[in-house]
DNA sequence: ATTTATGCAAATCGTTTGCAAACCT
DNA sequence: AGGTTTGCAAACGATTTGCATAAAT
């Protein structure tokens, strides 16, 4: 159920501090959102977001979530479902992760891999990339498969 | 300028047997799109593709590539930007590659890494996502970054 | 002839935006 | 007060769809 309180205030602070560096407000509402990513743990939709919460408007969650992308503590992951995905940024929260997106539900969670392979990866990258005159930034790796409950509902 | 003649021809044949194979006919039209994304030689978005042939209508293209892809020739590709972006599916042309996303201009380019590098990749994903009931089924790696003509004209 | 694909125009739907009221400092 | 954020409603834009025509078998 979440994660401990301190973490909790740690975010708050490293995104208030984002957003006063490009003159924007902590205000309730980022607050709200925020909180509500966090504990959704994994990369989720509006309509998901705010159906729990049905006085924040639609708009304001927009709004808020490009505000909050731009400064760098949200990120929206697109995977192509009707509806953008988002969560925490990881320089936020302090790790690299991937995808596993599933093609029956659309539902996506997070995953990681062993920092060797993470390393093994990024060099094959790197050098692939150096054939073209692409300056690559990061790299995007995303399982796409059926989620267990996709799977129970389907197979077993 | 494209690939060789029989190259072509036995895409086309491939295409057709697809589409029977569902019930579909190997239109004209149809015959017109695959063309067009054979030439293109990297995911283009549907605006992308019928600049230079004004004749085909746009809510065809968007059917066509729809039934092309429902039989497998076609691969729709998301990445974030405002259109999505269609290619010849990999089955078809015989070949896994990744993306390269330019994020300034959203322009994609195929690129591939070695086969070796794709097998680790893909053990090491088999292994992450084993810890869930996540059933994997194929994997989507891609570099995220400037391409050369946006770098050129950015930073050079 | 009958079935299927096409083109146009209208509808859909996620997302964005204009504007006035509410908020914070 | 002065500047910002919010909420509502309207606008936007990519994609989809209804329907009548054209094409193919």
């Amino acid at each position: 159920m979440g994660r401990p309180e301190r973490d909790a205030d740690q975010l708050h602070r490293e995104v208030r501090d984002r957003l006063k560096g490009a003159d924007q407000i902590y205000t309730s509402g980022r607050q709200r959102l925020i909180e509500m990513l966090d504990e959704s743990g994994r990369p989720i939709t509006i309509p998901e977001l705010l159906a729990p919460h049905p006085d924040v408007a639609l708009s304001s969650a927009y709004r808020n979530l490009a505000v909050l992308e731009q400064v760098g503590v949200v990120s929206r992951i697109v995977s192509g479902g009707e509806h953008a995905r988002f969560e925490l940024a990881e320089e936020v929260v302090g790790d690299h992760h991937h995808h596993l997106i599933c093609q029956s539900c659309g539902r996506v969670d997070d995953f990681t891999v062993p920092s060797s392979v993470e390393r093994t990866i990024e060099r094959a990258l790197a050098e692939a990339a150096s054939d073209s005159s692409f300056v690559a930034e990061s790299h995007r790796l995303d399982l796409v498969g059926t989620c267990g409950a996709c799977a129970t509902a389907t197979g077993t």
